[in-house]
RNA sequence: GCGCUUGUAGCUCAGUAGGAUAGAGCAACUGCCUUCUAAGCAGUAGGCCGUGGGUUCGAAUCCCUCCAAGCGUGCCA
């Protein structure tokens, strides 16, 4: 899938190296250029279409001054049968080129013809990606700080996917390990509450004191009563467990669902127990003598592959620690499975497990290169001026059911991806709610609302859309129209940069400058001019602006109105 | 202490694998609807790119110093 941009800007290339040729066959360049040159598009469109920094880049192979390499090469230019019809030299020895009409008129009838599969490239073909993130921990309900990279998780997968990746949407469900054992503990306590009264049992510092585990255990009283009381601990935790975990994941899925999030695989944590992985990748470890006994545990020599320190793998009681499961669960990804490549999207938090679980990999033989962690700069809310503090402790965190009701999913979903991972975000709950109306995503959406009412404004009046040819289109001379379709022009580079960068953010900046560039033209060149031949290629145009803004929206799974 | 990340307009952020005069949005101010949606457009104002040095034709971008903020440094996950 080749795409027009990419090979006329590699046209270029050649034009600019034949003129080369041309100058030394005439004598008035000393030799062949070496150094490596640039074609890029200036950001100021004064400069060009696409300039180059060639003349810059051979100044010291010539021994000449860029200027004057610049006019020589300038010169010698040929541009029979291009998409180019003159070329200037500027500022220091920048060649600036200028494209002529024929090529605006082919890149509208290139996104005609591709239609929703437009953006779309084979970038990425034959390298499988897995994409994991949120991965709550199913003992509490998600909260904030899950909705970020919920976005980001979904909307970066999407866009490898439109890169051309085979793409697997992952969450890791931590239904074993030691959490689940406190989870199980706090909730037979509440449950005991409940029939003995809050001061019967007290409940451990490092336990889960949030509301959320009043209401599993209620729940839980209210289809198995009492009857559990008497039994032992063991079984009684089980039963609890075994009835609360299941609701508390479909609760998630649900929740994901309304966030517009499917996933392709819910990987279990206590598959890896059950399977006998988690016991295969620590025999791994021992065998490559990369463990030792201490104190009763197990330990992992980190500071022999990069670490800090070295690691339990297993605790003196003999559960395997969180670090142990996650070795054998990347192993899973990338060795069992044979992803290419995982990412994982952590909050930074977390960031100093990167090293650890990357040089663990490296140490039992797979790649830890293979292994891509985006760390995700948690959400700072704030709300009245004052920061929320999101503790499950205190059972006062905001959750993504809160969000998801406060605020409409398609500003949410925007909102997350306008800002790199790594940047530290205020979010001003109020502002949010209050400002929606301002919010870019409207301005998106109102953008395609507008062409959607100039079409059934037209077609009340009898006008219909029709094929136009690319002379007609060659009409299309106002610099609006041209700035439009040179920006309609540069998605699928956008969406393959965005991959690339595991930028996703990429893609709303560039909907929200398409979006400038449509009212742009919508105020200053009328669709409806008396012209019927330039009011056929506007509507083409407007066409064109309203596929390429709707394949962005549904690529990030955000609704475009056809009005507003 | 050590480690990771981040410092760009009053606020929220861009700045494309050094390039041409550092850009948007919000907030402020001024204009534009008898003509395809004013949820829009045009304009004004706002900057020692955290600090100090280095690398080169050229640095917000690369290297080092320092300052500030967030996080981490558990037999928690």
């Amino acid at each position: 899938m080749s795409h027009l941009v990419k090979k006329t800007q590699d046209s270029l290339k050649s034009i600019i190296l034949n003129a080369v040729k041309k100058a030394v066959a005439a004598g008035t360049l000393p030799c062949d250029a070496e150094s490596s040159f640039n074609i890029e598009v200036p950001a100021d469109r004064l400069n060009g279409d696409f300039s180059s920094n060639a003349a810059l880049a051979w100044a010291r192979d010539f021994r000449m001054s860029p200027k004057k390499i610049a006019q020589e090469i300038c010169a010698n230019l040929d541009f029979e049968d291009t998409y180019f019809d003159k070329a200037e030299v500027a500022g220091p020895g920048f060649l600036n080129f200028y494209l002529n009409q024929r090529y605006y008129a082919d890149i509208l009838l290139d996104i005609k013809e591709k239609g929703k599969n437009y953006g779309r490239s084979d970038y990425g073909k034959g390298e499988k990606i897995n994409v994991e993130f949120v991965s709550a921990n199913p003992t509490g309900p998600m909260h904030m700080g899950n909705a970020r990279g919920g976005a980001l998780g979904d909307c970066l997968a999407a866009v490898l996917d439109f890169a051309g990746y085979d793409v697997t949407r992952e969450f890791y469900v931590n239904d074993a390990g030691n959490q689940i054992d406190k989870f199980a503990m706090s909730l037979d306590i509440r449950y005991q509450q409940i029939y003995k009264g809050e001061n019967f049992v007290e409940l451990p510092e490092d336990s889960y004191h949030g509301e959320d585990i009043k209401e599993c255990a209620r729940d839980f009283a209210d289809s198995y009563g009492d009857k559990y009381l008497d039994v032992d601990e063991q079984e009684r935790r089980k039963a609890l467990v075994d009835h609360v975990l299941p609701k508390n994941i479909q609760a998630m899925k649900d929740n994901l669902l309304k966030y517009r999030i499917e996933y392709d695989k819910w990987f279990h944590e206590s598959v890896l127990y059950n399977n006998g992985e988690l016991e295969q990748t620590l025999e791994v470890m021992k065998s490559k003598d990369l463990t030792y006994e201490k104190d009763g545990a197990l330990w992992y020599k980190a500071t022999e592959h990069g670490g800090e320190k070295d690691e339990v793998l297993v605790r003196a009681n003999g559960n395997p620690t969180y670090f142990a499961a996650d070795i054998a669960y990347h192993r899973n990804k990338l060795a069992v499975r044979k992803f290419d490549k995982a990412i994982n999207i952590w909050g930074a938090d977390h960031h100093g497990h990167v090293a650890r679980i990357k040089g663990a990999l490296d140490a039992i033989g797979v790649d830890g290169e293979r292994l891509d962690i985006i760390l995700m700069q948690l959400v700072r809310l704030t709300r009245d001026g004052e920061v929320v503090r999101m503790s499950k402790r205190t059972g006062k965190a905001i959750t993504l059911t809160d969000l998801l009701e406060d605020i409409p999913i398609d500003a949410v979903r925007f909102l997350f991806n306008m800002r790199e991972p790594s940047s530290q975000m205020e979010f001003d709950l109020d502002l949010a709610v209050e400002q929606s109306a301002k919010n870019p995503v409207y301005y998106c959406q109102y953008a395609h609302a507008r062409i959607c009412s100039i079409h059934k404004k037209l077609n009340s009046e009898n006008i219909f859309p029709r094929e136009c040819t690319q002379e007609e289109l060659e009409l299309l001379t106002m610099p609006e129209e041209k700035e439009l379709i040179r920006h309609l022009s540069s998605l699928t580079d956008e969406i393959i940069t965005a991959a690339k960068n595991y930028d996703p953010a990429r893609i709303t900046r560039y909907t929200v400058e398409l979006a400038t560039l449509l009212h742009k033209f919508y105020n200053s060149c009328r669709v409806k001019c008396g012209d019927e031949p330039l009011m056929q290629a506007r509507l083409f145009l407007c066409d064109c602006v309203r596929s390429t803004i709707k394949n962005a929206l549904d690529m990030f799974k955000i609704t475009v109105p056809e009005s507003m």
